[in-house]
Order: C-alpha cells, then sequence, then structure tokens
DNA sequence: ATGTTATTTGGTTATATTACCAAATAACGT
DNA sequence: ACGTTATTTGGTAATATAACCAAATAACAT
C-alpha cells in the first residue's frame, strides 16, 4: 500500500472489526449513556452469557471499553468519549443513502 | 435490543463492517485526497482486480463512495466527507492504546 | 469487425467470525 | 467449607468473508 504505514491501517481496521457488529454496535451505543453490568447486557441483547462476554471482550482488546470488576459483577464503560460523535458520522451516511432511495420515486 | 431500532443498528453495522478492512480502509483513505479509477486501487493495493473491483463495490453498496464511468475507466470517490473526521477518532484510540502499553514501562 | 484495456461477475477454496454448550474461575453470603 | 450468582474460557459447528482464477461485459481505437 502506497504512502500508508500498513500497520497503523491494521491498528484501524482492527477498531473498526470490532465496533461491526449488531450486538458489539449495541453495547458501545448503551455504555455512551453510562457504565453497565454483562448481566444487563445479557437479558438486553437476549444471547448467551458467553457470547456477550466475547462481544465485550473483543471490544475491550480494541482498546474501546474499560472493565471495573466490583463485587461479583464485572461492568464495562466506554474508554474514548469521540466513539459517539464518530458514529453521528454513520447516520449521516445513512440518511444519505435513504434520501437517493426516496429521490428514486419522485 | 432494548431502547434501539434493530433495523437501524443493523444498518450502522453494515457501514461499518464495510469499513472494516485493511484494503477497503486504505481506499477510503486514498479518496479522502481525491477520486480514483479501480486500476490505480490495483496497482496500489497489489491484489487482483476482481479483488478490488469487489471491494469497491461493497464500499460502493453501504453508501460510502459514489462511480462515475468516464471512457473505459470508473473513477470512484468518496460520497460522504464526514468520514475523515470519523477516522480521527479510530487514531485517538489508538493513541490512546499505545500511551497504556507505554506507561507499563514506566 | 477485431483487438485492447478496464472492469465486473461467477465459482471455488481458504480463512475468519459467530453462537451455543459445557466446564472452569471468581466473589460473595451462609 | 458450600452454594449461589456472575463471568470467562475452550470446543465445536454453522455461517460469512476474502482471495484468486476464468469468463463475461463495456468502451474505445484500428
Amino acid at each position: 500500500m502506497k504512502d500508508v504505514n500498513p500497520a497503523l491501517v491494521e491498528a484501524k481496521a482492527k477498531i473498526l472489526k470490532a465496533l461491526a457488529h449488531q450486538t458489539r454496535l449495541y453495547i458501545v451505543e448503551e455504555l455512551a449513556k453510562g457504565e453497565k453490568c454483562v448481566c444487563e447486557f445479557v437479558e438486553e441483547v437476549g444471547a448467551d452469557f458467553s457470547t456477550v462476554s466475547k462481544h465485550l471482550s473483543l471490544l475491550k482488546e480494541a482498546g474501546i471499553v474499560q472493565v471495573d470488576k466490583r463485587g461479583q459483577k464485572v461492568f464495562y464503560s466506554l474508554k474514548v468519549p469521540c466513539i459517539i460523535n464518530f458514529l453521528d458520522c454513520i447516520e449521516a451516511i445513512i440518511k444519505s443513502n435513504l434520501e437517493e432511495q426516496n429521490s428514486m420515486f419522485k
């Protein structure tokens, strides 16, 4: 790849991969409102405990969330706040896609 | 999933999936500098023509890029400019991850 | 019409992701 | 120490992605 540091591109792709899943995206958006424990996500997402735990550790591995064990519960929270504005751009793309589809019927 | 529109989460995940690949991320970053034809990417990326073409159509399908056929060449360009600021947040995460690693040796 | 260049499409195989189950670990209350 | 709750880890099967090759399509030049 021309003009770029392949290791940097790979690092970025890793973070994007961590976000690129419905469940993990949901988790990140929920964490934008405040910390939550694994058990809450299990209930909300409707998946196995192990499945949710793996999604969370993937997000942690990517450096997007951080962990705080308190008592028998494990709480996750967002580590990098800009993630939220960042998702605004994604919404802008969706809006632009929708407008394009609508304009086909005018 | 509580409090969210599953279709919206899926739409967002689709866009993130489109970005979550080294080659496609490279393409997007190059397009941030201006339009480019498929043949240029083939050369720069060092992959098969068909491979690059498929990456590009995935980005197009996600609404991130747009196409302009001129003569025998096909030019791609970014459709939504905010993608670029958006990638700044990813870099912030990487920086934060690196600082954390470094602090382990202090 | 024919050849050349640029690109897309279809098929196949290799690789990566995801989800679940079962078992292991950890912290707490009794 | 023992049971209970919360979470992680390992294994496995199903599904999704990615890369290449070969063939099809498109536009232009001869």
